[in-house]
RNA sequence: GCCCCCGUCGUCUAGAGGCCAAGGACACCACCCUUUCAAGGUGGCGACACGGGUUCGAAUCCCGUCGGGGGCACCA
């Protein structure tokens, strides 16, 4: 089994291609054969230097490793198209010679013409094979001189065509709806149809797995590998990754959501925004394939061994950013404290937090469940790192149904409880409860103004966790401001 | 416009004629736990697009309608 996944380097490294790319990749390990990477930069107005390191960036990311590709090399290369221009050469004029295909020497205005003019009368736009017949030596003549031409492939005028796809099942075509595609351009640079057929027979390509955009052109490509007299590969077409709303195939650029946040579209954003490898994976081998009714959690070793085509849905599906923040915060519940403070601490630099790990080590534990993103610890942890709060406000500091004088008094027998007590979890437990009662106060009453002025805010990490990381002096100094400023 | 494909809760899905008064998960709601926020637990809301067949019996098979998606380039 050899498969490929073969993107064009025109723009950033997008999910989808994430998905395809990991279908292969399972399917290739999964029977123990070769996951091939192969650059498609036929496209040259396209072409984008950035997005090959963006590629060979994300698949790292994601942990899927190829065996052959543009960089670690293997038997059947070179991997990238333009560096294999003199074999589709080669390829071309066999067809030429043998008349499957034949010189077009329209020029684009032509087309352009023709293509309107077609579309005013309604009728089905597509090339009128205005060069199919012209004469074989005249068309040399013509190419020898100099004359900027195409080559075309000739389809067969009436005929019909079934094949079968692993995930779609019998498809059929009729080839009179087809037109002569292009499979040269001008620049002798061949089109996508010519230079994909001829490399993926010449790597031995034994699968094709692709997104569903591309059913349409397999009867052009069934045609190609019919010409050179090439059995084809098994077409395995996946469904197509849907927008949240369903409506259209997920954006190529990133959106925002009503809210204001940004909603990645691209390997890298996600890996910017902290979400674990592990997590995309597992999301990403759910959108469209499934092992049973009740199984969502798979290691990369578990999707392996129980990957399979059969298995794979052929309706398209939407992309769910709350069900990947669902996974992703499970991995990261996951994770060992050690290992997750490891992983906190680049993100944590970027928002500007200096934490080391001895200093974020006891944090993390208090906070690991409380993140979906390793992006999201910033805001979390951000009262342990500075050395000033913003200043309070007191509709969060005073209770419901308190005042600021007794929310005074509280932090003051508050003050009283941790002048003394050791700062470690049940003992301070023990005491601010005891202190509450003794003072008749309810535990929620003492505990909110605390919490808020030590943390700055009401949604907080445990309370006796944080006061024991914070320290007694931070702890007081804190309390006193938030005293001070309800006084003022 | 033409061609191809798809159609189970809002979303991801299980379901390959009787095991389905349709199961799981995310989201949402309620309750429990609880010092807040989470996490966790329990419960709830919620779907076979519609209409015809075939069959003793259909979410599952066939046809049509409707809806959705994709493709019709010297882009991939």
């Amino acid at each position: 089994m050899r498969v490929r996944y073969a993107p064009s380097p025109t723009g950033d490294f997008h999910v989808g291609g994430a998905r395809t790319a990991l279908f292969n990749y399972l399917f290739a390990r999964h029977h123990g054969g070769s996951f091939i990477l192969r650059i498609e930069d036929t496209d040259q107005k396209r072409f984008n230097p950035e997005a090959l390191d963006w590629l060979l960036n994300g698949l790292r990311y994601l942990g899927l490793e190829w065996d052959e590709g543009p960089d670690v090399g293997g038997e059947f290369g070179p991997y990238t198209q333009t560096e294999r221009l003199d074999i589709y050469q080669r390829h071309c004029q066999q067809l030429l010679d043998e008349g499957k295909a034949y010189r077009c020497f329209c020029t684009a205005e032509r087309l352009d013409a023709v293509r309107k003019e077609q579309q005013k009368n309604k009728q089905r736009s597509g090339y009128d094979r205005h060069c199919r017949n012209l004469d074989p030596t005249e068309s040399a003549e013509r190419a020898n001189n100099g004359e900027q031409h195409t080559v075309r492939i000739k389809l067969p005028l009436a005929e019909t065509i079934t094949f079968q796809d692993k995930v779609k099942g019998k498809i059929t075509f009729d080839y009179t709806n087809l037109q002569d595609a292009v499979i040269m351009k001008s620049d002798g640079i061949p089109t996508y149809h010519l230079a994909n057929v001829i490399d993926d027979h010449l790597m031995q390509i034994s699968h094709i797995m692709r997104g569903d955009e591309w059913v349409n052109s397999i009867p052009l490509h069934l045609l190609l590998y019919q010409s050179f007299g090439w059995q084809p590969p098994v077409m395995v077409h996946l469904p197509l990754i849907l927008n949240p709303t369903g409506k259209g195939k997920m954006s190529k650029r990133e959106g925002r959501a009503p809210d204001g946040r940004v909603l990645p579209v691209f390997v890298r954003s996600f890996e910017e925004m902290g979400y674990l490898p592990e997590a995309m994976i597992n999301y990403l081998a759910l959108l469209g394939w499934s092992l049973d009714d009740k199984t969502e959690i798979f290691s990369k070793i578990e999707l392996i061994e129980h990957f399979s085509l059969e298995r794979i849905k052929p309706s398209p599906a939407a992309w769910d950013y709350d069900r990947l923040d669902h996974f992703n915060g499970d991995y990261i519940r996951q994770l060992s404290v050690e290992a997750l403070t490891e992983q906190l601490l680049p993100f944590l630099e970027q928002a500007g937090i200096s934490a080391t790990s001895e200093t974020l080590s006891p944090i993390t534990p208090i906070i690991q469940e409380r993140i979906k993103t390793l992006s999201d610890a910033a805001s979390q942890v951000d009262f342990f790192f500075v050395e000033n709060l913003p200043d309070y406000d007191s509709a969060e500091l005073i209770p419901k149904k308190m005042d600021a004088a007794q929310t005074i008094t509280a932090l003051q027998e508050a003050k009283s409880v941790l002048t003394t007590a050791e700062f470690e979890h049940d003992a301070l437990d023990s005491a601010l409860r005891t202190h509450a009662k003794s003072v008749g106060l309810k535990v929620g009453q003492m505990f909110q103004p605390i919490r808020v002025a030590v943390c700055g805010r009401k949604a907080a990490p445990p309370l006796l966790d944080t006061l024991a990381v914070l320290g007694r002096e931070t702890c007081l100094k804190r309390i006193d401001q938030a005293i001070e400023s309800l006084n003022r």
